[in-house]
DNA sequence: CACAATTTAATTTTGTGCAATTTAATAGCC
DNA sequence: GGCTATTAAATTGCACAAAATTAAATTGTG
């Protein structure tokens, strides 16, 4: 076992390197695509997430995109700072904070229409492909979410 | 094409998001398996690479890891202040800086060989499964990569 | 040989990402 | 109604990650 030949330590052998290495090149592919509108990957996610619902406490965003407040609060004010959306308190429940559209945030979506079909060129598969693996990777992630608790 | 159910911006249907979050849930899941030997996920996959030849430039990890010097510097330095590596220019070309393994950065290695299969039994999924998986994602992550270029 | 271009690494700046703590507000319970 | 537990954000501290700049050394070309 001694011998790196023979070891489980082989860095091409990891799939999570695949995985980290792939998401570091999907973040270096995205930017030149995002550059127009001025965003990071990040932050379009968060933008993808508030087109698809106006709206929304900072808690139901970080459900949906796996990231805490400590993570979406810096982000959240950058966007505010760009004018793309707005950070107001719940009136009803003052732990609350409401993020909403503005109209500069709204109007972006039709530029951005354009981002998953540039993507999609260069991921340079098929629909189908793209589907499965998709879903592989989000069993992948339970899996992996489910585990972490055992570790502990 | 305006309402969000007809949208190609739909979370749910990102490949992307789908490694963005498999992604953020790995490095939260190695966290406790390697909490053990003091290491980060990034600083563990140095010490891979290291194990499997010790003595490398910056840049020779840098290409393996697909990182550049501005992540990998403070990165090294920390291993370092560690007691793990060793930081020396080289002699024969001043510009570059060779990386070695301590003693203590050594020993690691034995202790580490534990990690992957306690990753692997997280993974969930058969070793067939496992390289299948890998193998397309270094594909998709080729043809990222071959994509930025156009796109700048 | 001289000099521009290239290479390598460090540095700086900006922006995540996560853990842990703090603060404020709400909900449950007796 | 007051006490406790819980919840939601913000804050703090630390560690990547990438782009841009700087500095030093080497290489290529005439």
């Amino acid at each position: 076992m001694r011998d790196a030949g023979e070891s489980n330590l082989k860095l091409e052998n990891f799939l999570c390197f695949a995985i980290y290495s792939t998401a570091n090149a999907l973040t270096r592919a995205y930017q030149p695509r995002l550059a127009a509108l001025n965003l990071t990957y990040p932050q379009y996610l968060v933008m993808v997430v508030l087109w698809e619902q106006k709206n929304q406490a900072v808690k139901s965003i970080g459900e949906k995109l796996g990231l805490d407040s400590g993570t979406l609060t810096p982000l959240l004010k950058r966007l505010e700072i760009a004018g793309l959306i707005t950070r107001t308190r719940d009136r009803s429940d003052e732990r609350q904070v409401l993020i909403g559209l503005t109209d500069a945030g709204e109007a972006m979506r039709e530029k951005a229409e354009s981002v998953p079909l540039a993507m999609g060129k260069a991921f340079g598969c098929s629909m189908g492909e793209a589907k499965t693996l998709r879903a592989e990777l989000m069993e992948l992630r339970q899996k992996l979410i489910a585990s972490i608790d055992d570790a502990k």
